[in-house]
DNA sequence: ACTGGGTCCGAACGAACGTTCGAATGAGGC
DNA sequence: GCCTCATTCGAACGTTCGTTCGGACCCAGT
């Protein structure tokens, strides 16, 4: 009730340029981060309380807001920070790779790579995708549309040069799907790894939108 | 606090044996049934309160416990309706039909012309899957798991007749994960409909599932 | 005119929510 | 020993939550 638009004590970025790259800060903060999205994943972002959050970090409630202003926005950090590495790691292992089908199978694998590493945040990530409002939620999308992105490329380069004519749309959707979904059903006791999981999706999906027919009646 | 497992006013089943096969009650709760969804698709099932569905049934907070006995149970009534539409409708649809690769094509079918018939019902229905409790879980879990097993009788059945020898969990758990993603993606107003949709998806799948290579160090 | 049950609501309950505040600790430089 | 600033907390703020209670309304049967 101070002012309008507070300036909080820990601002936008990290205020810190002492010596070490991670300070106590930083760290502190990302042990949060991981107990947090443990708790988001088990009971979604709002059925998760603060209490919630301060019990699974052995910190106290008002102990939390020292580092990080809402809930809100801690909810955003997770995602933006998950987001963030998929990206990075997808264009690493992207780099010198040209023949699209490859391609393809190195964007599943890494994408299964992290999910199964990963479980929380990426049920966090997938499942309360919506949970964010205004500019929390405009700033992931940007990453997410990124993403969306790169995998619309790779497909259009497997269809430009083979000549497939499948709908771009639906299959990078269609992929996502059955990647994303993946958070309701695996089981590290039955299923398999994922690098297998990786193989046997990739063979689905590469031969059926390589052999797919392609009967229309209109020629859209 | 009057006894312990109270039976309420309305009990479990509708407790009239009058004249119309639906009484006025049952009308009046399906409208409020489906004012609810709409609710609980656009917030969440956490983030929706008692307020916001009076507010969208028009009826006041209290005149909401004269229908049913608690939120959970509300939940529980819409996903048990549109789950047991959905598995009754695909029995009929099958009905005849003996050759696998139709079989399958009917099932995606079934299910896309359900789920962009009724959106809202079919996200709460997907995004609110692991909201429930105990004895709610697990009847809606039941149907669920019958579900389940019909997709891999069918899958099974292909696999059979034709000796294809992709792993049938993981098949049938992708399908699922590209149908029930579009609830995050769908846009009526520039994609296709629920024919063309079924249609370019299930030529996807089904010629992944039988043109996927598989070639396994292990014989497992 | 009166009764009785089905339908609905205003007002309130205690509990839990996200967030804030001022003070109490801790540790490192002087 | 003392000052400073980062870190942590107990206690409370006002709001909203799901649910309940007693009574009002409506209408058919007598």
């Amino acid at each position: 009730m101070a002012s309008p638009s507070t300036a909080r004590r820990v601002s936008t970025g990290r205020p810190r340029a002492l010596a070490q790259p991670a300070t106590r800060f930083d760290r502190r903060l990302s042990e949060i981060l991981i107990h947090a999205t443990n708790v988001f994943c088990e009971k979604g972002y709002e059925g998760a309380s603060m209490r919630d959050l301060s019990r699974a970090s052995g910190m106290s409630l008002a102990g939390l807001y020292y580092y990080f202003e809402s809930k809100e926005r801690l909810l955003f950090l997770i995602q933006k920070h998950t987001f963030t590495t998929i990206v990075q790691r997808l264009k690493a292992r992207l780099q010198g790779v040209s023949q699209p089908e490859q391609q393809i199978r190195i964007f599943i694998l890494n994408h299964l790579e992290y999910f199964l590493a990963n479980p929380a945040s990426m049920k966090v990530l997938s499942h309360e995708a919506d949970a964010l409002k205004n500019g929390f939620a405009s700033e992931v999308a940007a990453i997410k549309r990124e993403y969306y992105r790169i995998c619309v490329g790779l497909l259009d380069n497997l269809k430009r040069e083979f000549g497939f004519q499948f709908t771009t749309r639906i299959a990078v959707l269609s992929l996502f799907g059955m990647m994303n979904w993946i958070y309701t059903w695996h089981n590290p006791r039955v299923d398999a790894d994922a690098e297998q999981l990786a193989r046997e999706m990739s063979d689905i999906f590469l031969s059926g939108v390589m052999n797919a027919p392609k009967a229309r009646k209109d020629g859209r």
